[in-house]
DNA sequence: GCTATATTAATAACCCGTTAGTCAGTAACC
DNA sequence: GGTTACTGACTAACGGGTTATTAATATAGC
């Protein structure tokens, strides 16, 4: 049976521009916003459409699923920020606890108070659901990272600057620091459960402070 | 028009007890187990209702939606677990990093390495869809552990064992690395992205050398 | 320029699998 | 035989994905 004639509309015709350069990024835009304010189960790709400004068809026209269109968010969101990173390490100069520093306070700058951390947290939360997208996460996002940090801990230490710990899992001391400030900003921290009382500059100060303090190498480098 | 009428069971008729004292119990376990495993919105109440031998009719005899199944399953698996802790850091005689080791190294034992931190997880993820529920968690758990910490801290500063640093803050620096570690154990750690390459033991040992480390006073009290 | 025609971006009604929640009926236990 | 814990077929709604149809634009021919 063919599907019923649209009738004749009333209102004015509404706006059905050709735009198909810009849809996939306005799509990209809507869901990376709603997948953080609701989390992807409870994102219907409809409301991602309207935000748009499109219908879901069109959604469907550049994304062949809900599932590879939350891949692609990911991909445009957090991946493909450990070049510029890496390079600023490589040619830093300065202390490796100066480094350390700037660079905590740096990925909250460009990252942790961004939504792109909206999307680190959906990453972890909802890892089970999608094996396949966590495993690419962990390839693009996590190791990269987690290198990165070691990298500059691995300065420290065969310069004398900080003690000789085990780098593999001194990155967990800087990165635990950072997911938790992410969580918090991601889950209580904006619901009015209770006013947030954390302060994420005072947070991250007195992270590092404790952080260098337990790094620092208590006898002076031969 | 009436329901179909069911044809004589050939199998030897099912177990069809009546135990109205056992049932909610039963099913508070089985939905604990399946919504640590799988998430709320991924675990049907039909599986629920199969896993505790009850059919899903029977499951809403006990609790009115799914939503306030969730519940009681938070409120039974999270709540009442400080009493005990508070007494024993009150009763505790030896020195603050001891205490400190010893409270950490016992919170994976009994919560973090149990279903338990699961649903803590699943309180996070599940926040934005509980509202209330989070705010409950954020009065009845979240505040009074963070108390407690803090009193250890206290403890060890007003000693001259702890730098005297500002124990509200330094609180994070023990709760982020056992967050992380639940996330870790709920989220990547036991999926076969990657073969879990953490040691929780190492990776509590590790913490607790460098965060020990930075709290240190660094001159004897006087 | 102007119209005819082809192309394809965009639409919205539709389909269909899934699942929370219901209720008429059944049987266990008193 | 009466009460009620228990059952499972049913339903209604929801939402991801499809497709026949519509219309904006490009192009060709004149």
């Amino acid at each position: 049976m063919p599907p019923k004639i649209r009738p004749p509309s009333p209102e004015p015709p509404s706006k059905r521009s050709r735009r198909k350069e810009a849809r996939p990024g306005e799509l990209l835009a809507a869901a990376l916003g709603l997948f953080v304010e609701k989390g992807f189960a409870a994102t219907r790709v409809e409301e991602v459409a309207q935000r748009a400004g499109v219908s879901k068809g069109t959604l469907f026209l550049y994304f062949p699923s809900k599932e590879e269109l939350f891949k692609a968010v990911v991909r445009q969101s957090l991946a493909n920020r450990f070049f510029e990173w890496s390079a600023e390490v490589d040619g830093y100069t300065g202390s490796s606890a100066d480094l350390l520093r700037h660079g905590m306070l740096g990925w909250w700058e460009r990252v942790g108070n961004t939504q792109a951390s909206g999307m680190a947290k959906l990453m972890l939360t909802e890892a089970h659901n999608f094996p396949e997208m966590a495993a690419f996460y962990h390839t693009e996002v996590a190791l990269p990272y987690q290198e990165l940090i070691r990298r500059i801990l691995q300065r420290g230490i065969d310069s004398g600057e900080f003690a000789p710990v085990n780098s593999d899992l001194a990155v967990y001391s800087v990165t635990a620091p950072l997911i938790f400030l992410t969580l918090w900003k991601h889950s209580t921290g904006n619901y009015p459960c209770v006013p947030a009382v954390l302060n994420p500059q005072q947070y991250l100060a007195s992270q590092l402070h404790i952080l260098l303090n337990g790094l620092r190498a208590r006898t002076l480098p031969v």
